[in-house]
DNA sequence: TATTGTTATACTCTATAACTATA
DNA sequence: TATAGTTATAGAGTATAACAATA
């Protein structure tokens, strides 16, 4: 029996934390009639238009799931193509204000959950955890995490 | 311009990194030709057994969602429903060997893949924050979280 | 030809409601 | 009656492949 490196029970920890917060996104998306998908959409476009290809590429989404997702928010009123780019291919999806104050209400509440999750962490504490996953953030985005390329 | 509190910078954090271990989550399971919920039903399942209510309340699915759930593990080959419980109606779930293999391989990769991404904290540091990450998960399990409760 | 976005198709995931079988 | 699990149904999410329109 070999120790556990810490490396790996933190490696565990994030994973069931990952888990706990899932669990609150889908919680509060339910309380506005969302699913967690579109709870996502409309944070990532809060204060921003962006086109389809961008936004698939944000979500790690192929374009055709996203073409369904866009296609669902904007029948409830949450969000609009718009095509007045100079490129007549292109479109870019925008927030109703509607969608806008879902976005920021949804945001508003994960966040409130969350903190009182975390609630009677000392400062320091949560200082320094949000500084280890700003660095695994970080890292992820630098390393590309060799998503395309075969098991070489 | 009031400071954001610490707190809440740590939630915004958290739905980052949650955006990002889900991100690796279905990668990986896509190596492995398993979605991530059926990752994680085999993750729960390891070296256990469980019935299907127990594997709905810790995995927060509905009953009714989860018989599709291990049906489709079940077909694949990588699970099993067992009835030899005294109780005629209860079954139990438990990985096969290839569910198991899966399950193992599956959670390695994942934790290697973050580890990779925490790597460089000193020991001492990662330990600490596997504790304080504990603790919030423990707090998170005390309190319900009024899933089912109005607005009160 | 390359890029932007959609359509067609086939699965998977999920919840709600109604059900069966056992306790 | 209560509990364990399933079925029926409807909708959402996703990827692959083929496509249309524009660049």
């Amino acid at each position: 029996m070999t120790e556990t490196p810490p490396g790996r029970r933190l490696a565990e920890s994030l994973v069931r934390l990952t888990h706990l917060v899932e669990h609150v996104f889908a919680e509060t998306g339910r309380r506005y009639d969302i699913t967690p998908q579109q709870a996502q959409l409309l944070c990532v476009l809060h204060h921003t238009q962006l086109g389809m290809t961008e936004l698939s590429r944000s979500l790690h989404l192929e374009k055709s799931s996203l073409t369904g997702l866009v296609n669902r928010v904007e029948r409830r009123g949450l969000a609009v193509r718009r095509r007045d780019s100079h490129d007549r291919r292109e479109c870019r999806v925008a927030l109703t204000e509607q969608g806008s104050r879902i976005a920021v209400d949804f945001h508003e509440e994960v966040s409130g959950r969350l903190e009182e999750l975390v609630g009677d962490l000392a400062p320091e504490e949560s200082g320094q955890l949000t500084s280890v996953i700003a660095r695994v953030l970080a890292g992820a985005e630098t390393e590309p995490g060799r998503e395309g390329r075969p098991d070489s």
